[in-house]
This record gives structure tokens, C-alpha cells and sequence, in this order.
DNA sequence: GCATTATTGAGAATGATTGTCAATACCGAC
DNA sequence: GTCGGTATTGACAATCATTCTCAATAATGC
């Protein structure tokens, strides 16, 4: 093997906790600054560039997604969520946030397929479905 | 009618017409920061502003389209590209940026039936696949 | 308990994008 | 073609999300 230990191992800290468990408590995406102000208004005293870094390592590990908000009007932030372990898509209401977690092999195939056809290798994807949810269409 | 007139007047200007052809130069996507240092290296004083405004109004007008650069190891800067009109998708290649556009009506029904099954209306979706090119692949 | 060192938090720094505003250049009217 | 009202421009300041810096703190193994 070739490979220079040099991994600082992670440890278990009560930020990384507070932090895993308010994004398991919110149904939607959520960006990382009112993940920070939700924390504070309960009390907790985490630093904005600690909720940055649990969440990046979270997404990292696999154990939230995370997505562009560009919708209309928004300077482009980064969304996290909570999600299942599994290869899924997203179907998204623009108004109040709920998430749907979507699953279908046939795009997946669909996708893989275009990118074979056109001589593409190592392809990835990114599959979002936004609109307006049955309770906020009033 | 109702509506109050009070939209501005377009013009058409030199730095306008300069944008839109740079970016028709190019195959694949490019941030505005590109194309400003493309413009000036040809010559042109185009404001850097003026190429964020320009980009703004081609994508409004639908003669541009816009993705945002995730990828790996960006801080997610928004990329365009002078677009045919109907509505598509993209496959990039992660390496050169080289751009396929992507038509499919299967997807497009499948996204609208998705957001429908749940209750979701006035739906909208973004698909873009990513991968390494024929040529990239070496 | 103790030493080692990953992690934290406050604030500075960064990078992309947008706002400000006086100077400029379109464009339709004369 | 000239003129005038106003949309547009460009240099620079301002904003916003995110990352970096670094001394202080706390988790982990012994
Ligand atoms: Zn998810
Ligand atoms: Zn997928
Ligand atoms: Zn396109
Ligand atoms: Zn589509």
C-alpha cells in the first residue's frame, strides 16, 4: 500500500451532534445560516464556520444532500437536508420548502444512457423537480 | 389592458452586441469573469458589470442559458452559454466543458408526471448529466 | 489525571455578484 | 442632421455566502 496515513481522525463533539439533529428536525433544505440561527435561538452557542464544517462533513459521509438554491432572486446559497443513504432526486415545493425524495431506475438509465451514446464516461447527474405543493396552491 | 407601462425601453448597444457575439464564440459554458477577460483581451473596455448585466438580460430573454458550477472545488459561480431556444438539457463534460444539448420528451413527461402524482402543480425541473468526453478519456 | 491534537469560535479575508452614480451614448422627435 | 430625455455604461464601493486564521478549548488514548 501506498497510502501515507495522514487522515486526522475525526472525533465525536456535541456541535457536530447539535448540528446532525436540528438538520434532522427541519422537512426541508435548509441553508447553513438558518441552520446557525436556529441553533443559537435554543440556546446553543455554535459558531457560523462550525455549522459550514458539520455540514460539509455530513455531506461528505453521505448523510445529507445538498443542493444550489437559484431559483429567482438568490444569490445562490448551498441547501442541505437530511436524506435517506440511497441514490435518490428530489421533487421540491418553491413555497414552502417540502421535499419529496424521488426514486426511478428508469432515468437513471435514461441518464446513463445519453451519456454512453455520446461517448461520455464517469457520468454523474443532477435531477431536481421544483413546483408548488398541493397545500400551497390553496 | 392593465398594464401600467413602465418598462424601460431596450437599446442596443456596442458592449451588448459584443457580449452576445464572445459568448456565441464559445462551445461550452462560461462565467462572466471569462468572458469579461476574453472581451478585453480582444480589445474591447467592456465594464465587468456591463458583462454581468448583458449576461442577465440574454438569459432572461432565453437566448442564454445558465447553469451553476458545482462540480468539484468551485465556489459555485454561475456559468452561461449561447442556447438553442426550445427547451433542453445539458451533458458536460467535467474536463473541457464541451457541451451536448440534450433533448428528450420521455424526461420532460416523467418529470411532469412525478410533481403531479404528488400534488404538485405549475412544475419545472433541472437535469443536467455530467461526465469525461471521448477526448478527455485519452 | 495528562498530554496530544482535532475542533471550536470570533473575526478577518476571499471571491462572485450587485449597487451607486456621474458621464456617456441610444433613439425618436423635430 | 441636431437635440433632448433617458437607458446604459464603467470604475469602484458594497453585499453576501463561504472559507481562512489562530489562539483557546475539549475529545481521546494511556
Ligand atoms: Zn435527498
Ligand atoms: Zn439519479
Ligand atoms: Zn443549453
Ligand atoms: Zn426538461
Amino acid at each position: 500500500m501506498n497510502q501515507t496515513m495522514d487522515v486526522p481522525a475525526k472525533r465525536n463533539t456535541k456541535q457536530k451532534d447539535a448540528v446532525r439533529h436540528a438538520l434532522s428536525e427541519t422537512t426541508g433544505f435548509v441553508s447553513a445560516q438558518d441552520l446557525h440561527l436556529v441553533l443559537r435561538n435554543h440556546g446553543s452557542t455554535v459558531g457560523l464556520a462550525t455549522v459550514y464544517r458539520a455540514l460539509a462533513d455530513l455531506a461528505a459521509s453521505g448523510e445529507a444532500d445538498s443542493i444550489q438554491a437559484t431559483s429567482v432572486a438568490g444569490t445562490g446559497e448551498t441547501l442541505f437536508r437530511a436524506c435517506g443513504q440511497s441514490h435518490h432526486h428530489h421533487l421540491i415545493c418553491t413555497e414552502c420548502g417540502k421535499t419529496v425524495e424521488i426514486a426511478a431506475a428508469t432515468v437513471e438509465k435514461w441518464a446513463e444512457a445519453i451519456a454512453a451514446e455520446n461517448g461520455f464516461t464517469e457520468s454523474s447527474h443532477t435531477i431536481e423537480i421544483y413546483g408548488r405543493c398541493a397545500s400551497c396552491t390553496a
